[in-house]
DNA sequence: AACAGAATGCGAAATTATCGCAATTACGCG
DNA sequence: CGCGTAATTGCGATAATTTCGCATTCTGTT
């Protein structure tokens, strides 16, 4: 990965906030033409420093009311199945991101679910199973994010 | 929020995994003309179901060598200190998320930092007020996303 | 100090988004 | 059923944005 300067920092800073500013935009914040800009954001996305853009939907629309962080412990032993494990939990749509952690815990989910039942059921039909040893709920309540800036 | 039918759900389907399409990209992919799709996207923008729309950076770039899910405890009695310190620790640029829990923890957040003496000089600066009864780190080994499709 | 490579700003050309408008569709209500 | 209203569509035309070529400026090296 090549080198980056002050301004392509500054440009990932920004359109990691709001991708969609234009370069006339981006240039009255960051000193340069838009021109330069969006040569320098077009160089970003080749070399792989912005790996993608996407649009953040609203769980109200996905039908994530609920966030939860589950902790969960596995059986030791089988590298292989908790591979599978793994995969299978990645496969729900509930799931938004897996960790592989430190600790007590093994696995650190991350999951959007429609309502506190939902999640139940999903943990009847996936936690208690021999790979998995057991498992801790943290209900979100609120979730926030670094502001722009 | 309004209702949503199977064009609206299917854009969202699209633009969450690239937010960089054209109405004709977009147009030719749903069955409508572009001008339409851009309507709709817009609208979807109106109404919230698109929250916003972010370019996802490399975490080489930014320096995330060590990404680590902190877990908080808090000392209890004052919500405006809280809210300050929540303020003041989302500023920082190795903050990507804040969670407000339930649980022993009050807020659990979501680190990624250059490396673990990194992770240390950012604790001693920030973990270590009155506001803060005491916290939890947990190091992430590997993180999973779910597959698009 | 001279040179080569890279980046810049400017303006033209191409692509994309937005807007107005007439036609079509969807739908509630008499 | 049929009418009327409101919403949505597609089709240009217009506006905005991005991309490109090119001459110039900046950078770093020998």
């Amino acid at each position: 990965m090549d080198h980056l300067d002050e301004f392509d920092r500054h440009l990932l800073n920004l359109l990691s906030i709001d991708s969609r500013q234009t370069g006339k935009q981006l240039a009255e914040k960051i000193g340069l033409s838009p021109a330069a800009c969006l040569r320098r954001v077009q160089r970003l996305r080749d070399i792989g420093a912005i790996e993608k853009e996407v649009a953040i939907v609203s769980p109200k629309v996905t039908g994530g009311l609920v966030t939860l962080l589950v902790m969960l412990e596995l059986a030791r032993g089988q590298p292989d199945l908790t591979d599978g494990l793994r995969r299978k939990l990645l496969k729900l749509p509930q799931v938004k991101k897996i960790y592989h952690v430190t600790g007590n815990a093994d696995f650190v989910m991350i999951l959007e679910c429609a309502s506190m039942e939902a999640y139940a059921n999903l943990t009847e039909a996936h936690f208690y199973v021999d790979e998995i040893k057991g498992f801790d709920t943290i209900v979100v309540l609120r979730s926030y994010d670094p502001e722009p800036g």
